[in-house]
DNA sequence: ACCTATTAATAAAG
DNA sequence: TCTTTATTAATAGGT
């Protein structure tokens, strides 16, 4: 199962048989492993390697066990078996522990996932096409808490008049209940337009975005780096 | 390996792990045949199935492995000990993969966190002054490589002419070396200026940009959420 | 039992 | 040998 489909019959060439082996042995025996749990059934794996005269023999845990258990007078060698069933016992600790926190990352990273998505549909460097269903759908979940949150907003902004300093000019936001930030003014279609290159620097300019070089500079840094071609977002910093 | 990721614990659905059992039984045994096949060694796999107390057993035709196999049962200690040497390295080698994975995983939660770090401060949700020493160290980090790769990108565009189609009004950049992606034109100081309202209508019905709900509702839910307050970005998308 | 979307295994290349 | 990638194989959940 790989770059080319597989040929069964004996691998002449060595090193490929060795690697082949090597691969498989593991498959096989992770598949007998997870056959013992899944099924909770015992499995035994006996594989007479090569030309070596000892077989390679992999049991499922719970068979060990039981045969230990059965068996456990008649050995000779108690402490060692001992050992190794403590071991055992702290590995399946490690493993769970691993487990346990690989879920947590994975959890916070599925979060960023999404957010870096919708940035990248925002600022058109993947078009909604090309998306998987299940970011279509963790999407869609975004924009309606989105959704859901602005129109809160905008309940809460009709209730309570004076939120806004001048709806049609200048808009004031209470922000963390203290202080006041001042937005761009709203374009209005019959008023005279803000250029977009001076609205771009504007931003730029805003409060915390200065990173001690040329405004050019600046902007280039921002641009997007994808090399899949010019977005939409592009045209806001585009270097003349 | 299906519909859905397998959970490795014991299935609890009697029908499902019925199923699962004879599926995956078949599924091992196959394994073992090609093993055997493509590697030119014996191997025997037996499975204590369900609650039937006679073994299900497989082994490679040309040797005897039954015989090994059953001499295999009827030996106490020396290859007990064996097995759970085997076992133990089978749970070395899970822990060894959880933490890689792990790790991996790890990364690349960190380089997400970074991009949307970069995000949150390009859009003003996030000012520089209330970063961390650690954020900053990894911001400036990100910047140092696109300030590096923006100014390879000049150094190609000015040695290789041609490159850019009209530089002063309409931008071309060669894309994987075949497609070539047309860039907004660069807006210039003495030329018409597009409005912002129709420059940012325009960024929303780019491709890929169209939610099936109105413009107005789709500028909203662009918005960034957080009730931090306004910032430059917010300007770009003031609701009237 | 069959289907097929999805995950897992792995052959080949680096 | 180890890692990465492209491809095939196995199979979970549904019909």
């Amino acid at each position: 199962m790989a770059r080319k489909k597989v040929n069964l019959v004996y691998i002449q060439n060595d090193a490929t048989r060795r690697a082949t082996y090597k691969k498989r042995k593991k498959g096989l025996i992770k598949k007998a492993h997870e056959l013992s749990t899944l099924c909770g059934v015992d499995t035994c794996v006996v594989i007479y390697g090569q030309q070596d005269p000892k077989p390679e023999v992999w049991a499922s845990p719970n068979k060990d066990a039981r045969q230990v258990l059965t068996q456990f007078k008649n050995m000779p060698q108690l402490d060692q078996c001992k050992k190794m069933v403590n071991q055992e016992g702290f590995l399946r600790m490690n493993v769970a522990k691993a487990r346990e926190r690989l879920f947590k990352v994975d959890r916070e990273n599925n979060e960023l996932e999404i957010k870096l998505l919708m940035h990248e549909v925002i600022t058109g460097q993947r078009s909604l096409s090309e998306l998987t269903m299940a970011e279509m759908t963790e999407l869609v979940c975004v924009m309606e808490m989105r959704h859901k949150a602005v129109q809160e907003r905008l309940n809460q902004h009709r209730s309570g008049a004076g939120m806004f300093h001048n709806v049609n000019s200048e808009m004031m936001i209470v922000q963390e209940e203290e202080h006041v930030v001042p937005m761009a003014p709203a374009v209005q279609p019959n008023e005279e337009k803000i250029p977009v290159d001076a609205e771009v620097r504007s931003w730029l300019n805003h409060d915390g975005l200065n990173f001690g070089c040329s405004e050019e500079m600046t902007m280039m840094m921002m641009m997007p780096m994808g090399v899949e071609g010019a977005s939409a977002f592009d045209s806001h910093f585009a270097v003349n």
